[in-house]
DNA sequence: CCTAAATGCCTGACGAGTCAGATACTGTTC
DNA sequence: GAACAGTATCTGACTCGTCAGGCATTTAGG
């Protein structure tokens, strides 16, 4: 990779430490969204991103989440929420209500099969990312390396913007 | 984020240390998607992705890079490939050429306008990449942080399979 | 209050990828 | 050297997201 200064070919930019290491880091979640992804919905019938969706519910509990929290947590449009639940919803892993303290707003909560698949994939899930991430780090290093997503995780969470 | 042993609610599911660190991944990437890609779009008019597949030439140089390794190196089927190169060619980023080696098989390399652009989004990117991840770090965690990165990126390459 | 701006969700039109099948060529095997 | 499996790319139908615009409701100001 090379060191700091001005770009001035192409070759240049390809090798420049901070773009590669960006272009791993996508590369990377590129391939865990493949292989895991299709892991899930072959075992459960759910696409990734609604696995992570029934996470978020399960960690909500009652009474439920509003679509725009969903939407912040995954970085959706408003539009792109509104359809994936009402996929989930056909499919009978959520169901949305009213919320009462704003009646624009609707409140999105897991049914009990919603709650089933979230535990279903789980164990499936955890196996895989032991095996696929976690296995491949000695166990300090994978520590150090899930601490320090959670720094940039939060760090990045502020600042992108809400999506409409 | 909860210790090892059987998952039995959906709570426990969505607090598992593992799964966590997982979604925590998944989010960096999304968010980084995001803001990294809007800036590139909105300075050079190329999407992320096709910012990716101009550092992949640039760094193959001539005479040129298959179809098939374009869609190994960011996992695109091959009909993703080839919409994809299309559209870049008709944005004059880069040109496709019959392989003498292999009549079945096009040889994609980069025109000096999409040279140009790679140069002038990755001065950009780079800055970005900095303030948005590097700088989120002190500089050795950084650096291991990087150095993580590219050990799993290495192990993931291998298992991901190959797309049609 | 009453209006204007902001917010929450939904919808039609579109964009960019997947999937499955077609076509064209290559390499192997008997 | 002919058949056949394998590989490289392209295409039509489809999926799942975005974007822009709409309506209902809430909130802030005068």
């Amino acid at each position: 990779m090379a060191a700091d200064g001005e770009v001035v070919s192409a070759r240049q930019a390809a090798d420049d430490g901070l773009v590669v290491a960006f272009g791993r880091l996508m590369g990377i979640a590129n391939r865990l969204e493949l292989l895991l992804g299709r892991a899930i919905e072959q075992e459960c019938g759910i696409s990734h991103l609604m696995y992570e969706v029934l996470l978020i519910l399960g960690r909500a509990g009652e009474p439920g989440l509003a679509m725009s929290a969903i939407g912040r947590a995954q970085v959706l449009t408003t539009g792109g929420v509104t359809r994936l639940i009402d996929r989930m919803e056909i499919a009978g892993l959520v169901e949305r209500a009213d919320d009462p303290g704003d009646r624009r707003g609707r409140l999105v909560r897991l049914t009990s099969s919603g709650e089933e698949t979230a535990i279903r994939a789980t164990r499936l899930h955890r196996d895989n990312v032991q095996r696929l991430l976690a296995d491949q780090l000695p166990p300090d290093e994978w520590a150090r390396f899930a601490e320090s997503l959670r720094v940039l995780g939060h760090s990045l969470e502020s600042q992108v913007p809400r999506l409409r």
